[in-house]
DNA sequence: CATTATAATTGTACCGGTCTAATTTTTCAA
DNA sequence: TTGAAAAATTAGACCGGTACAATTATAATG
């Protein structure tokens, strides 16, 4: 792990550990310099990327403040990660509905860059949260890319296997958010009522190369999903 | 403007006028540089915000490309200045519903840390993409610092009048969605039906000191609304 | 010709510095 | 005591450098 991440994790235990608040200071950049010893623009890196995750905000002049979002178990649009780790004190299941090598849909072939006849597999999934139906889920991979799956790999976290796994890394991705109504099969899955509210999150995941490997279409269930994104100004 | 955000923005124009494609290859860093006349460190921050713009995408060793999301029409989740730019294609027109000084609800009073006794501007209004409705709005504005509105600036850009009208300086955001079923009172606005869909965007807005300024309670017509977000693994 | 080793390319981490601009604190005058 | 001016504090812009790691191109090898 590099040195302006290190930091930016100590930094961010450190607040949690000492239950800071909304507002509340924290040292000088010449404090944090000495405390970790390293350059400015270490400490700088490490805290634009603290301010990105939404945990400081720095102001010119005055000092660097603790964010906090006040609000629990919603699911950041930005980690790409997956929603594990901000359902962390929830307990997320996964139940396999179906897994296979397939020729892609021609919406999942453009998604995905690729031809027609290019093999991907298909995983199409329901996830759980505390018991109840949190989404439906339809992915395509690239087979080229991600090489092998199995039903053990796609019940845990498919994209821990990527990374750890296949040792393939991760880089950007694209989000797209719907609204609409539920349709049958849809509903059927959630356990809710045809034409129902639904949120559909479309994604396509690209390698650091900028490869795209995965296309996912996720509906959520409208009653168990909240989701939420920090922004910044000075990032747009 | 700053040297490197100047230089961001030249870089994006001349991705824009030259209608580079996703992956095509921009000059090297060195040729940057020498280009622009400064050093690798300004460069390289003109980059990191394209970057987190999705305007870019760096490999080490290998280059820097462009990338492109494919979709039109979508409203940036990040963006945080409001819709008006994502859609600049289209016509936005705006109906002031209500606009008065109030007393805060609880929730306003909460989201904007003030207590309930202290006055806001509260404004309502619905707004319209190409004659259709777009979205139900209903707004809370700190009085002690929002210190004045009025039924123009409410017409037009809001944001625009508290930045160059009061010299304020907009920061960072909360926002949180979730999706539910439109009530009596919503659908009639939107002119949709009790029971549909709709997507429930709330923002808390903050100057760059920190102080929330703004509470806002924004439905979607869920036939008009598609978000999207560009996200960085090395950003979470 | 295919494969492997080597070298060149290229972005990123990190250093350590100067100067600037926003904010806060202090000083001083009315 | 108030308010304006001056000084001190503090984050951020920008420079110019070295070292490193990932990728790509080239050369060597069988």
């Amino acid at each position: 792990m590099l040195k302006y991440q290190q930091i930016a994790a100590e930094i961010e235990k450190y607040i949690e550990d000492h239950a800071l608040q909304q507002g509340d200071k924290l040292p000088v950049l010449e404090t944090l310099m000495a405390q970790f010893e390293v350059s400015k623009s270490t400490i700088t890196k490490s805290l634009d990327l603290l301010e990105r995750k939404g945990v400081v905000f720095q102001v010119r002049g005055s000092g660097i403040f603790v964010r906090r979002h006040k609000r629990k178990g919603y699911i950041s649009l930005l980690s790409n990660q997956g929603f594990k780790k901000d359902l962390e004190d929830y307990k997320i299941t996964s139940k396999v509905v179906e897994l296979e090598v397939r020729i892609p849909t021609q919406e999942a072939a453009h998604n995905l860059n690729i031809g027609l006849d290019e093999e991907v597999y298909y995983v199409k999934r329901v996830r759980y949260i505390q018991e109840q139906t949190l989404c439906l889920e339809e992915s395509y991979y690239n087979k080229s890319i991600v090489t092998y799956l199995n039903n053990e790999i796609v019940t845990e976290s498919i994209f821990n296997y990527i990374k750890e796994g296949l040792g393939l890394k991760v880089g950007f991705s694209d989000v797209y958010l719907h609204v609409d109504k539920l349709n049958e099969e849809e509903a059927e899955y959630l356990g809710l009522k045809n034409g129902d509210p639904k949120l559909l999150v479309e994604s396509v995941f690209h390698l650091t190369n900028g490869q795209p490997f995965n296309f996912s279409k996720v509906t959520y269930n409208y009653q168990q999903s909240q989701f939420f994104i920090q922004a910044n100004s000075h990032f747009s």
